[in-house]
DNA sequence: GCAAAAACATTCCCACCAGTATGTTTATAG
DNA sequence: CTATAAACATACTGGTGGGAATGTTTTTGC
């Protein structure tokens, strides 16, 4: 309520980010599920009783790396979606800062593409699944922008596709494969 | 070295297929390191014992998945291959076949698709590491048919890209999207 | 039919790791 | 300066799964 509440808040934020930036870096290292929580502490130098200061469990920290890895990405497309460009051009631009970010967050973007296919299976999660269908929600809107530029492309005809579905495939297709 | 021998053989290496088999289905439904050696065994109502008999390790048992699984794509797109045929319905055609390959064989082309990622971090593996380059080698092979025929397609003027390499990837990217 | 080996099943071991419990230091409040 | 809580470190536990050791059954060669 006072000026010390934002400073405190400020210093649990910065310890949270550099724990989800450690964390992008092992599960980038090791892989999803063989990257461990003492190899997270490791990385920053500390050890668990600070990560799971901040963090319940492994999947929660997972979670937070996807947000951070979302934002990255919508905070670079989004301005470019919103100008006034016609549509093939916007759709070069979309993809080139698409490139860019892949390559300045590569940690959490490799992160990312393990665990959806690792979270996908077995039926565990039990409460998790609704954060879970949160992310799955925010990466299908991420490709939505450029579904909606590649519609957009057809009607002002700087673009053309005998079938769109297909082509939007091929698009996340080629920029995933950037990773 | 009589008549018996290859009968022996030949029931051993239909239970070895049945195994490869069973583990791909459970690579599948659980991912590639959630996947137990008791998962695999009870998919065959057998044990554990049974599966060391034939793989010494887990890694084994995938290296041959992923054999089995690179085996059917070439199986299949290989004879359209080298048919004599305008680049760009050869292309069509080898998509075609793809296509019914993965739907055929989904849960080898899913374990393999995990494998890669899976594999490829750490420097563990060891004396692994061969067999794993090995796979590699096949499954550039593989990619390598569709970007021979593409610079094909380019020759006989039946397709155009700016980009080959781009174009490539596109295709790829588009193919593995359909798993 | 009879050794011998292959094809299994059963049982056990132990390394590893997520998560917890508890101690210790550091910062904040009053 | 003190008590109080946050921010860590240290030490421990429980469950799990890969793999080995060992037993049992079935097949094969003679």
């Amino acid at each position: 309520m006072n000026v010390s509440d934002p400073k405190l808040t400020k210093r649990k934020l910065d310890s949270r980010q550099q724990i989800i930036q450690a964390a992008a870096v092992c599960f980038m290292k090791y892989g999803l599920e063989k990257a461990t929580m003492d190899d997270m502490a490791g990385e920053l130098g500390s050890t668990k009783g600070r990560v799971y200061h901040h963090f319940a469990s492994k999947d929660e920290i997972f979670f937070a790396v996807y947000r951070q890895a979302m934002q990255f990405c919508f905070d670079a497309v989004l301005p470019i979606v919103s100008k006034p460009m016609p549509a093939n051009e916007k759709l070069m631009a979309m993809a080139m800062a698409h490139g860019r970010v892949m390559m300045d967050t590569l940690p959490f973007q490799r992160s990312i593409r393990q665990g959806v296919n690792s979270y996908l299976h077995g039926p565990e999660l039990g409460a998790d699944r609704e954060v879970l269908n949160e992310l799955i929600a925010q990466r299908n809107a991420y490709e939505d922008l450029y579904r909606t530029v590649l519609q957009q492309g057809l009607q002002d005809g700087t673009l053309s596709t005998p079938d769109v579905a297909i082509a939007g495939r091929a698009i996340l297709g080629a920029l995933n494969s950037l990773v």
